[in-house]
DNA sequence: CAGGATCCAAATAGATACTG
DNA sequence: CAGTATCTATTTGGATCCTG
């Protein structure tokens, strides 16, 4: 209940590697990936990363996606204060979203990911044909 | 030992930004996400990061997982060429685990992953503070 | 248009108990 | 030690209907 304003900014944990040891980092970690490691959260952002969007536009752009789970999705990266949504008191209404800049700095690390999976994709597929058998 | 897989190089797709509209590139990454997404792999391959590791080790390691979770992690890595299983058949048995090239090259964007999730981690706390009521 | 509310199916995870 | 086998609890996602 205490809003304690601490000396807050980048003064984060230090950087350290990642060890799974440290439960600190480790939950914290935990955490983010439960963000960004569910089904939908990061083709949002990198389509944000695009630029700002209204609802009706990611919907068609991020494929496949149902109405509830985008907007289950948008409410959890506004609340983790990675995207910013603003509607416009209209008729019919228009809601937009964008990522905050700690949105934009996770586009960063999910760029690396994304450039991993276009590099690696075909490695993993040729991996899993060699496991589930010749 | 394990020196069997050459690191298969780049010879990717070429690089390119994120974008959910590239279905090629989205389903690949919808697949590495529901790998590294998921609960215990990158705690996992985490922990490879630091080498050769035992199943007992691992279990101990990585805080909190359950048995049949780790056996289950563990294969679906294995599955898609990213760890090594070695069993020694000894009595009692012995089985390794490392990660293999691949694996390795995974280790690099997942550093870029926890470096983000350690400097921005109580901004996402706040944000949340903030979101859910002050 | 942008959702909220429900209901239901499927995927995931945990807790044992047992085994080579 | 390193699993497998079950059974159950929880989470998650999709489909559908409704509203300002």
């Amino acid at each position: 209940m205490v809003t304690q304003a601490q000396p807050l900014a980048t003064k984060p944990l230090a950087k350290r590697e990642p060890d799974p040891a440290d439960h600190t980092t480790c939950a914290v970690m935990s955490d983010i990936l439960n963000r960004i490691g569910d089904k939908w959260s990061v083709m949002i952002v990198g389509r944000l990363g695009h630029g700002t969007k209204r609802f009706s536009e990611l919907k068609r752009a991020v494929e496949g996606i149902s109405q509830r789970m985008l907007t289950l999705t948008l409410r959890n990266l506004e609340r983790d204060g990675l995207v910013v949504r603003t509607v416009y008191p209209e008729i019919p209404p228009r809601v937009e979203y964008k990522l905050t800049p700690l949105g934009e700095t996770l586009l960063e690390p999910i760029n690396a990911l994304w450039d991993w999976a276009s590099v690696h994709g075909e490695d993993i597929a040729r991996a899993r044909e060699r496991y589930d058998g010749p």
